[in-house]
RNA sequence: AGGCGCGUAGCUCAGGGGGAGAGCGCUACCUUGACACGGUAGAGGUCGGCGGUUCGAAACCGCCCGCGCCUACCA
């Protein structure tokens, strides 16, 4: 006996080494051109600003389960790695560190401050590739894309000059969301709704020329310097006879007209009056473009007021400016109404400031076009959503959709192709041209603006296979074969590559959509920075190991659900990883004289291979499933329930003896190469969850195998390989209960373990008996028995415990004291429970309908159970029959 | 306001028309030939409530109660 492994397990010595060897060996790389079926997964590219958090754990763990499940069976596996270069977060970023130098971008100037983001790129926008490789992700590193790269770049002006020709890019003066601080446009993606306590003020606006006022409320009066007119709606008796007629706007001295609006105003509402401000508010800038008013911006880009709220007004924040149109309005007794209300507040996703909305020419999007046949592809199955409800919300939005705002005026990203003439000519072209086809003049200036992120994201599936060239990589590898992403980016990111596949490449981006979870805290809440509950991958893969980390994570993903996960829960894994560790540790410790080419000898198999084989073969079969369905906690489960509960429980523990040579050389070596199979086997299936543990292990395994072979390309096990025998399972499941039956009298009487018992194992069936004989010398060893007596149901040892298992009796005869009471407690419970079994299986049995509605094998299961559950009754009626005999004599 | 999801053992959650499950925690015992990061046994549940469908419901349907999340332009 050798023993070579340590008795715990540290990953820390062996991850780092994986890691490396197996980017070196290239068992990671794609092949481009390969005669076998082809899965690719392209990595959702993390921010360069960003460092790991769980959630990049959790998307990488789960890519890896697939991408590794797939490459070992079989498949010509591509898991394109790379990174985003997220331009307003970078941006901020890289101005911070400047103003710590006391300078602004503006300073530096545009091509300075590019080359400084490009800096900082390149000194920090590596560490979360390099996180990555620790936690054992098999991406193919030499396919490593940058949406900056000059290939992405060309893509993504090929897009825009495409769409453009198209007309479904357009260039248009609207109503945008703009970040003040920021200093740029956003997306109504970009924006978040926060319910905030604020206040809903009513003014008084004087009607022209009568003795009327019209009271119109608003949340935010600083914008009535703006307003261009009142609405009502048009059935409203009230306000039917001044439609038409106008009101002074208080504050400006202009007049501004009364409108009806069936579509903006809700007559049910406050006064039914709506103050309308097409510069300044959403629908009131539809309600402006309906009635052909005009547009008044009375706050700029700053969030100041413009010179149009007038000299009093003009260069006032936002904020101030509310106040003092309050005082002011209060002053002329035209303030009626202050009352507390709350108000949804948008925010810019970044930087938390209020967005402004604002006149604005910006670069959009029609998207109604593109979001029709990518709902299409939906509905057609063509793409699929794990979990199915998604698709739901995918189509809620794609069919509400509205026109993408994709221009930001930013430095750090795609610059806009389009040039300006003098002239007032725009040219959109790939390269810059040489003069306006227009005039011909040659002082073209192209536009300042870049695009937004999510633009050059959506076409991430197929510009990072090179497209728009047609490469060998794109024609292998697209579609790909499924994308994991979180749901939180179902409509930033999904539907657009959805769309801008489907419209470029003209076949859906991915096969499959699967979305994971949320993690969260132990306590259920987001992690995040401020709250302080943030759980480091990194950390946490340092202390327990990054295969403990991913079979965690793996375990708690059920489908739609969010992770709770705490630190005691990877513990808890980090123990099974152990478990492993010692199981290898123990057979190859019981490995000195085996001999790995010899040719296999069933004939000398024992029941316990024989059964340990077809439970092996049932867990593949199930791990497969579970992972085919996308099921991945269902195959962590089957793995865990097998690798500890029936190997190491079960089999270790019966074949002790053979190993230790009691069975004699032959029936030793044919269980040893059982055992070299069966943890083959199940290191294989635990490599996707497991990978670092299980090659380390694997390499130390005595198999017949090529050099520099590695676990990661091996064969994924098939569940035929391995025999099924179902009377393996049988038998061995009577010594199990035999055993079980010892140890839970043992247990429950308080006999010490180490005492040795007598026990009865009594059956009617000479079958059971015949196998509990040929087995009597396993049982004994595991239940710790100095004698054990097979016989008949009649054969009851006197003053004995007995335990009634499915087909057989456990009797132990007690020397000594016998505690009567508990032990007739304990029967009569067992009794009660059975009983209640038996009297709902008989219930059934005397329903005619029962027999005559429900399937035949149901019925017939139902009697066998019935039988079973009386057979049991009687066996546990006479034991305490007996207990009360005994009793007596002892009193 | 709509939509979606979730209420199963003390905790975290699987499961899903035909004998209530796991992990952790808890109790008792144990240095038994790999593992105390271990072993053995045990306690613990009107499967949120009420109706319905069914021979049969924890599961399917409806309503209700709680808890989350997402979407939305009510001034």
């Amino acid at each position: 006996m050798t023993d070579t492994l340590p008795k715990q397990y540290d990953p820390s010595a062996v991850e780092m080494r994986w890691a490396r060897e197996w980017i070196e060996s290239g068992c990671f790389n794609a092949s481009e051109v390969d005669g076998r079926p082809a899965f690719s997964i392209v990595i959702p590219p993390p921010n360069i600003t960003g460092t790991l958090h769980m959630g990049h754990a959790l998307t990488l763990t789960i890519q890896d389960i697939f991408v590794r499940y797939k490459r070992m069976s079989g498949f010509n596996t591509l898991w394109l790695p790379g990174t985003d270069h997220a331009g307003i977060a970078t941006q901020m970023v890289v101005e911070r560190d400047l103003k710590r130098q006391g300078l602004s971008r503006h300073q530096i100037g545009r091509e300075a401050f590019i080359e400084k983001v490009w800096q900082w790129k390149d000194k920090h926008g590596n560490r979360i590739s390099e996180q990555t490789r620790a936690l054992g992700a098999s991406v193919d590193w030499r396919h490593e894309r940058f949406t900056m790269d000059e290939g992405l770049s060309k893509a993504v002006r090929e897009v825009f000059v495409r769409l453009h020709e198209d007309g479904l890019i357009y260039r248009d003066l609207r109503l945008i969301n703009w970040c003040p601080r920021c200093q740029t446009a956003l997306s109504d993606l970009e924006v978040d709704l926060e319910p905030t306590a604020g206040q809903l003020w009513t003014i008084a606006y004087p009607v022209a020329g009568r003795q009327r006022r019209l009271a119109v409320a608003t949340t935010r009066p600083e914008t009535m310097l703006g307003d261009t007119a009142v609405a009502v709606h048009p059935e409203d008796e009230r306000y039917r006879d001044l439609v038409g007629q106008q009101v002074e706007l208080p504050l400006t001295g202009r007049r501004i007209p009364i409108i009806a609006d069936a579509e903006l105003v809700d007559p049910e509402f406050g006064t039914g009056c709506v103050k309308v401000t097409p510069a300044h508010d959403f629908n009131d800038f539809d309600t402006g473009r309906r009635h052909g008013l005009e547009t008044i911006s009375v706050i700029d880009t700053s969030g100041r007021m413009t010179d149009e709220a007038g000299a009093e007004f003009a260069g006032l924040d936002r904020f101030a400016a509310r106040e003092k149109v309050l005082a002011r309005l209060q002053e002329q007794d035209l303030l009626v109404n202050t009352e507390e209300y709350q108000v949804e507040l948008s925010r810019c996703q970044r930087c938390r400031e209020i967005v402004e909305p604002l006149l604005s020419k910006q670069w959009f999007v029609k998207v109604e076009p593109l979001a029709r046949p990518a709902i299409e592809a939906v509905e057609q199955g063509r793409t699929v959503f794990i979990p199915r409800h998604w698709e739901k919300v995918y189509f809620e939005w794609m069919h509400n959709i509205r026109d993408w705002c994709i221009s930001r005026q930013l430095w750090w990203g795609h610059r806009i192709p389009a040039w300006f003439c003098p002239c007032g000519g725009t040219v959109v072209a790939r390269q810059a041209p040489e003069r306006c086809p227009r005039c011909g003049n040659q002082q073209l200036e192209q536009d300042e603006d870049v695009l937004d992120t999510w633009f050059s994201s959506a076409l991430w599936p197929f510009s990072t296979l090179g497209w728009p060239e047609r490469t060998r990589l794109l024609e292998t590898f697209y579609p790909t074969s499924l994308m994991e992403t979180g749901f939180d980016i179902i409509f930033f990111w999904v539907a657009r590559m959805m769309m801008m596949g489907l419209r470029f490449m003209g076949e859906v981006p991915f096969r499959t959509v699967y979305l994971h979870a949320m993690v969260r805290d132990a306590q259920g809440q987001k992690m995040s920075k401020t709250k302080g509950n943030v759980i480091d991958p990194l950390q946490v893969s340092e202390q327990s190991g990054a295969d403990a980390l991913r079979f965690t994570l793996a375990s708690l993903t059920a489908q739609g659900r969010d992770i709770k996960l705490s630190t005691e829960r990877v513990e808890g894994y980090r123990h099974f990883i152990n478990k492993i560790w010692n199981a290898a540790r123990f057979t190859l410790m019981n490995l000195g004289d085996f001999q790995p080419g010899a040719p296999a000898r069933p004939g000398q198999r024992s029941l316990y291979d024989r059964w340990i084989l077809t439970r092996t073969s049932r867990t593949v079969e199930r791990v497969r499933q579970a992972l085919d369905g996308y099921k991945i906690n269902e195959a962590c489960s089957s793995l865990y329930n097998f690798f500890w509960r029936e190997l190491c429980d079960w089999y270790l523990e019966l074949v002790k003896p053979t190993l230790a040579g009691e069975g004699g050389a032959e029936a030793r070596a044919e269980c040893q190469r059982v055992l070299v199979r069966v943890l083959d086997t199940a290191l294989r299936l635990l490599h996707p969850f497991t990978p670092f543990v299980s090659e380390e292990i694997w390499q130390k395994l005595p198999l017949v195998r090529e050099a520099g072979s590695y676990l990661a390309t091996a064969d994924f096990p098939r569940a035929g390989d391995l025999q099924r025998d179902e009377e393996a399972e049988r038998a061995v499941q009577l010594l199990i209960d035999a055993v079980t039956g010892v140890r839970n009298i043992r247990g429950e009487n308080n006999l010490p373990p180490g005492k040795p018992l007598t026990a009865h194992l009594l059956s009617a069936d000479a079958e059971v008996r015949a196998v509990l004989e040929q087995h009597a010398g396993t049982i004994a060893n595991l239940a710790r028995l100095e004698e054990l007596v097979v016989g008949q149901p009649g054969q009851r040892p006197a003053r004995a415990a007995v335990y009634v298992a499915e087909k057989l009796e456990v009797c132990v005869p007690m020397t000594g004291l016998v505690d009567f009471g508990a032990e007739r407690q304990r029967l009569e419970k067992e009794l009660k429970k059975i009983d209640g079994e038996r009297r709902r299986s008989q219930g059934k049995l005397a329903n005619d309908k029962f027999l005559a509605r429900a399937p035949a094998e149901v019925v017939a299961k139902e009697k066998e159970k019935l039988a079973e559950f009386e057979a049991r009754m009687e066996k546990l009626k006479r034991a305490l029959e007996q207990l009360q005999q005994w009793s007596a004599e002892e009193s």
